[in-house]
DNA sequence: GTCTATAGTTCGATAGAC
DNA sequence: GTCTATCGAACTATAGAC
């Protein structure tokens, strides 16, 4: 009796995401040259050709990655934004914690994985080759145009260089909070795990908000 | 005639800041499982058997790359730390100015090559693997501590934990603008291009400093 | 879809002549 | 110190049987 074609389909599909799981830890604690397809196979605890046959190539495999994260911030993003702004014009606590706390609670999901990602994350938005260039500005320059003019709706006083600015600094804290692994922790002898998804974010909104209110009384030029 | 020993010095000298410079270029730009002694050997014009020959391998060759730019690095820190509290006890803003233009001068000054160590310092900053982490403890881990404890003397209000999350908060915004290649610039539409050290400077001290009061009044737990 | 086998590169590191 | 030559291992990707 031949395989059900519905197992065969569950079958792929668990593989495939094994293998975009086992890449994401991969890409992440060993950048894209150092981590192996060999070894991600291994990993995923399936065959090497079954990689190229899903993915193509390493670029492919990569983009993937970075794609089925993205999607998923991007989609929580998108929602959060249209909510807040349907109505009254929000306060920039509310506004910054929309934006941040998809990125937050993903790399605080280790469950799922969300820490490599963190982790990748921060390495390709920080990387000046053009795998990781395309990456950002494939995936996330959409979102951060628009979170850049909801900050503007918000604070109009705000001139748009300066918006930028914030957003980027605001994200930038975000993103290494989710990677940080242990610093926190290891310089205050234990007393700051950052553990705690509620109280991290709490943290990187506070200062996120206040260092934006800064960048407007600052007259920049 | 044989050649002069000054001459013999100058050269070799010459080889291993050349070795140096090309492999910090490589490491930034592919990661260390990326870069390749061959490429680099033929990047700063020497032979690949040299590098072995001063650096005997790969990681040791990593590690000299950190050394060099945290030992200039934390020259200045200290040095700025040791002038700031010798009289009265600072300002906030003229502590973390003190801290972090070292660091975002460094990361201006391409010419010698600072923006390559910008990008690799953000990357083993925020990598899980052993060769990052012992790079970001061995180099990093100290100086932080000092500057924990600086900005405590300056805001004794300030809990440990609310110190150590400001001041990871502010390096890491701090880093952040060191490596962006051109995304501010992009994504305001070239309004915001972040060339001018001094006005970068001011904003990142203004955003950090705000952010970090904001973590005295935001108590936690 | 799944596998083996392998072609074709490139790598880190060393040996040894000069 | 500087170089060539090379070993042995790892890599990506593909061809082709089932």
């Amino acid at each position: 009796m031949p395989l059900a074609p519905a197992v065969q389909q569950g079958r792929q599909k668990d593989s495939r995401t094994a293998i975009l799981d086992a890449a994401e830890r991969a890409f992440a604690d060993l950048g894209f040259g150092g981590a192996s397809i060999r070894a991600i196979a291994r990993d995923a605890d399936v065959n090497q050709a079954m990689i190229h046959y899903y993915y193509q190539n390493k670029d492919q495999l990569f983009s993937a990655v970075v794609a089925r994260r993205s999607g998923e911030i991007n989609t929580r993003r998108n929602l959060a934004l249209d909510a807040l702004f349907d109505g009254d014009i929000p306060t920039l606590e509310v506004l910054v914690e929309a934006l941040l706390r998809p990125t937050i609670e993903l790399g605080h999901d280790n469950e799922r994985g969300g820490d490599a990602y963190a982790r990748l994350i921060v390495s390709f938005n920080n990387s000046a080759d053009d795998r990781s260039r395309r990456a950002a500005t494939e995936h996330y320059d959409p979102i951060a145009r628009r979170s850049i003019g909801a900050i503007m709706r918000v604070m109009p006083e705000l001139e748009k260089a300066a918006a930028v600015r914030g957003y980027l600094f605001a994200i930038s804290v975000a993103l290494s909070v989710m990677a940080k692994t242990g610093r926190a922790s290891r310089l205050s002898d234990g007393l700051c795990d950052d553990t705690d998804t509620e109280e991290t974010v709490a943290s990187v909104v506070a200062f996120a908000c206040a260092g934006i209110r800064a960048l407007a009384n600052n007259k920049q030029k």
